[in-house]
DNA sequence: GCTTTGTCGATTGTCGACAACATACAATTT
DNA sequence: AAATTGTATGTTGTCGACAATCGACAAAGC
């Protein structure tokens, strides 16, 4: 079994990718090479590289010979995710339909949700959902629609943790995702993509004011 | 009026990206940074992360410690390219016609297009369909799925020219091009959606063989 | 003969130092 | 006082050198 051996800058982009998405890093805040390095005891090669890996991520940008910093989300920014969210998952929701995919793996996920909303539990409840919508992504069978999915999800992920709005509740989540499988079960196109359909467009709405940058 | 003023690696990802598209360098070439480093006279740094932005592009893959390479196309990924490609076009129609924006720039593509096809000049004809389909998605006013778009016809790009099927003939290209603006002008969604979505997959045929990597 | 071990060449990964650039602010000039 | 110029500082851009890793092949031991 051989061990882990991932290059520097795919650990650090890794910590800074969760900084951001947790919303720890928030959007505006500058990213400084030499200042990393020093906190981190390596090179500026590696951080310049998590740094671009960030940037095709499209959490970070960087303005030449200037700075780099957390991209800042405009709230057509957070509007244009969420609605390509929906596309993508209605593309999913059709394909699966249309190949006549097995849908189970869905059902392990609305337990874990109904169980975590038992508990009180968000931040699992928020990882189950999580995990039914890729898994949704996967069963389509498009490695490029999945690729292009998790890019996006990283910043709804981002979004989610900066947005303080009063979040819906825990049942009511858990809640909606059952009749999303029970349709796709059925082979009911239609049903199936409206349901999708607004459940993403029931995650959308979000306070401007909670994502203007903070910093400078 | 400042003068352009580029890094090093944006010209050089610049180069590079246009030797894949247009199939200079084939996938499975590999890409050795000592070697491009020599040959355009400068350090690696900028060659990295120039390699860095292609891989970004989803042109390049890099394995640890072993190499870069421009990424093999399979069969499935161009499918799934192409797939993707009709759903992004099918949405820019939609929101389109949704809000009610004027198409009178298509026109001007369509017109190109027409005496390209009329003087047989097919470069210029295969630049005013590209132009053609991005002004498509400028005008559905979605600057994420503008971004997404053109990164997807970098591939497009690169398996046109790869491709050595018979290639339609060019009046015919041409031709089906206006009834799409005349279904939008009309707010006719269906049609519209419908000649725009037959126009993609009519152009996703392709030869498997003509894309195998050839290089090691 | 087969396995194991060592060595070599090629390539990427990382490092520290220096150069180029942009901004802000002080100094100078008018 | 206003405009211009110079300068200082902080940041990114680029460089050359060294370290780490991989794959393959040769060498040694069983």
């Amino acid at each position: 079994m051989p061990i882990e051996q991932t290059p520097l800058r795919v650990q650090i982009a890794d910590m800074l990718r969760r900084a951001i998405i947790t919303g720890k890093l928030r959007p505006g805040a500058v990213l400084v090479e030499t200042a990393l390095a020093d906190q981190m005891n390596v090179s500026r090669a590696p951080i310049r590289e998590a740094i671009q890996i960030l940037e095709n991520d499209g959490l970070v940008e960087t303005v030449a010979y200037k700075g780099k910093r957390v991209k800042p989300l405009t709230a057509r920014e957070v509007e244009e995710t969420y609605n390509l969210r929906e596309v993508f998952e209605v593309m999913a929701v059709r394909r699966i339909l249309e190949y006549g995919r097995p849908v189970d793996a869905l059902w392990t996920h609305c337990r874990a949700m109904e169980q975590a909303a038992a508990e009180g539990d968000r931040e699992k409840l928020t990882a189950a959902d999580e995990a039914f919508h890729r898994t949704l992504i996967r069963l389509s069978d498009h490695d490029l629609l999945l690729t292009l999915w998790n890019s996006l999800y990283l910043r709804i992920h981002q979004i989610m943790a900066l947005r303080n709005t009063a979040q819906p509740n825990l049942v009511d989540i858990a809640g909606n995702h059952p009749p999303i499988v029970r349709a796709l079960e059925a082979h009911d196109v239609d049903e199936a993509v409206h349901l999708i359909s607004e459940h993403t467009r029931s995650l959308a709405d979000f306070d401007p004011a909670s994502i203007a940058e903070l910093n400078a």
